[in-house]
RNA sequence: CGGGGCGUAGCUUAGCCUGGUAGAGCGCCUGGUUUGGGACCAGGAGGUCGUUGGUUCGAAUCCAAUCGCCCCGACCA
């Protein structure tokens, strides 16, 4: 037990300035968390109490799930991420770390320490070079450890931070199928772990990114303040992150739209946009336009087209295989296809320096468009009447558009709904990118004296989003209101006459009783108004309080009051402690 | 990195346009009256007005630079 005079929990009426969203302003008003530069929090006694609850649960799970805790440095060897596959790629987001000693060195060869973003770079050499018998695979190894990413835009308090709590995970497995097992095992540790946490929660596809592998899911909590979009079907029960999402569109039967008229040049004298060519005088519709964008993999130019009234969604430009990809700037365009952006196209013998292009790609559905309109390579000129097949100069087609709201679903053909979402969770089945490396990868004996890589998964949770998302998802208009199982403490006993010795006993007598059931009670000690009291309890969000009032007391009576209801019940005193300890068990195991 | 906004006491902010040397509420300290949903009275402490430079007799106020924070975008393992 512990009294509230005794501990640290600064409360405020206003919120700071610095908060935007509701959970971040809770996070600072409930005096869990103080800033101390950008995207940088303290977490002060009451925020790191709640802070260590979810991580519990998250170790709990993953115990029970057959995962192994350990711990690596969050210092790491620069050197051991040049070696592998990702170094340029992440380097960006990462820190780098120098001793003053170091520093005239380190400017030559790069950094010479950075600290971890993530630890497949660490992990996969340290098993690699302690298991190489088939009989040691099947393990899976996690730590709960604070990161450090360089976020571009750190916002909205713990939910994108520069420095984080996370767990994370990695499974080495003998091949894909005791991998996928694992894979699925981890996800329903995943599940149960946001269910204690009291989140609701969906799983969804979702894009691999950098990291790889051959397929991931993403736990997402829904959420107006969200980064991510979701894009799911309540019929089929399809759900995807928007990275990743398909739709039914195209149809899978479908045909290139015939061509039927003679494709010709025309003037669009300053018409440089999809919308201008919309409007009159041309009165093109944009899904009877073709979309052309450059952009430059690796250093090399590539060429995308889309129709008019879809957007590219750049995740999906990880599928050709670039390690680095960014739009090309207009003086790179230009001379590559002899037009500014505005006035692009792919029709074939149009393209000013076609040898540059390192591909040109497609989506799918620009089959749809029958006899539309692109840009001529000259500016002030656009074609008509082009048609897929017969006019452009096409190597591929593949999915490199952005889902909307409305689409058929691919699965069930219902229209599909996108909403926001915070991403808490996010599994991947690895593969062998990491471990299939000759100098430092994870590699074992079968039976058969055969060296073979271990099969990767690696599995994230976000522990301080996952706080803060539980706020997110958990308040009212007084303050927060935690689920049992997260709760800084269970019960607050709200003294409203601490200097009766009568009801300091009684206090006491309570909390003792409900520790006992496993419950961690807050007395509420301070010489306050009632209202304070009241106002404060609410605001930092315990779910179950007693009163003890001196008008209660002379009517041998306590009051109980859940926080997420409005009902209050009397209690007499000489059963307070029994009826207090059930209702506890109830909560705790329901 | 592009666009926008904001930096005045621990927190929320007024004052800035139209220059004359800073005011309020909350919080804090003291005393008193209060005591079941953020009390009241009296007194008090606390501010190099983000920083630097410029204009001016005089700058929180005008100008410039810079730093920081917030929002939108880009980015996001």
């Amino acid at each position: 037990m512990q009294y509230w005079s005794q501990t640290y929990i600064p409360t405020l009426k206003e919120s700071p300035a610095e908060a935007e969203i509701e959970s971040h302003k809770l996070l600072l008003r409930a005096g869990l968390v103080r800033r101390i530069g950008g995207g940088l929090y303290a977490y002060l006694p009451l925020g790191k109490r709640t802070l260590d609850k979810v991580a519990q649960i998250c170790r709990e799970e993953m115990n029970a799930a057959g995962a192994i805790e350990l711990l690596m440095p969050a210092v790491l060897p620069a050197d051991q991420w040049k070696a592998g596959p990702r170094w340029n790629a992440v380097r960006e987001v990462m820190y780098e770390v120098s001793s003053a000693s170091a520093q005239a060195k380190e400017s030559e060869d790069g950094p010479q320490y950075v600290l971890g973003p993530t630890h497949e770079e660490i992990i996969t050499p340290l098993i690699g070079s302690e298991i190489s018998s088939y009989r040691d695979m099947g393990k899976t190894f996690y730590q709960i450890q604070t990161k450090f990413r360089n976020e571009i835009r750190p916002r909205y308090g713990l939910m994108r931070a520069r420095e984080f709590i996370m767990k994370d995970g990695y499974s080495f497995d003998l091949d894909d199928e005791n991998a996928e097992e694992t894979y699925r095992r981890m996800a329903q540790a995943y599940e149960k772990f946001f269910a204690r946490c009291g989140l609701n929660f969906i799983s969804v596809e979702a894009d691999t990114g950098i990291m790889g592998g051959s397929f991931s899911h993403e736990y997402m909590v829904p959420a107006e303040v969200g980064d991510d979009d979701v894009v799911y079907c309540e019929e089929s029960g399809y759900a995807a992150n928007v990275e990743k999402a398909t739709s039914g569109l195209p149809p899978s039967d479908f045909q290139d739209a015939a061509p039927a008229a003679e494709l010709e040049e025309f003037e669009t004298p300053g018409a440089v946009t999809i919308a201008a060519l919309a409007k009159e005088p041309y009165g093109i519709q944009a899904e009877d336009q073709f979309k052309t964008l450059i952009y430059i993999g690796d250093g090399k130019p590539f060429a995308l087209v889309l129709r008019g009234c879809d957007e590219l969604e750049e995740a999906k430009l990880g599928a050709l295989g670039y390690e680095l990809v960014r739009p090309a700037t207009p003086s790179e365009i230009e001379p590559l296809m002899g037009a500014r952006p505005g006035s692009l196209g792919l029709v074939k013998g149009t393209i000013a320096q076609r040898d540059k292009l390192d591909g040109i790609y497609a989506d799918e559905t620009i089959r749809l468009v029958g006899n539309g309109v692109t840009g001529a390579n000259k500016d002030g000129y656009h074609m008509r009447n082009v048609n897929v097949e017969r006019d452009l100069d096409i190597d591929s087609f593949g999915d490199f558009r952005r889902v909307k709201a409305g689409e058929p679903c691919p699965n069930s053909g219902k229209p599909l709904k996108i909403a926001r979402a915070i991403e808490v969770g996010h599994i991947f089945k690895l593969g062998t990118k990491f471990s299939e490396n000759d100098s430092w990868g994870a590699k074992y004996h079968d039976a058969n004296k055969e060296t073979k890589p271990a099969v990767m998964g690696c599995y994230g949770i976000g522990v301080s989003r996952t706080l803060q998302a539980i706020i997110e998802q958990s308040r009212d208009d007084f303050g927060i209101v935690w689920p049992w199982n997260v709760a800084p403490y269970h019960v607050v006993v709200t003294v409203l006459d601490p200097d009766m010795d009568e009801a300091m006993e009684l206090a006491g007598r309570i909390a003792e009783a409900v520790e006992t059931e496993g419950a961690d009670t807050l007395i509420d000690d301070r010489d306050e108004r009632p209202g304070v009291k009241f106002k404060d309890a609410d605001l930092i969000g315990i779910p179950l309080r007693i009163t003890i009032g001196g008008r209660g007391l002379k009517e041998g009576i306590v009051e109980m009051k859940w926080r997420d209801s409005k009902d209050v019940a009397k209690i007499p005193i000489e059963k307070v402690e029994s009826v207090v300890t059930s209702k506890i068990q109830n909560r705790s195991s329901g």
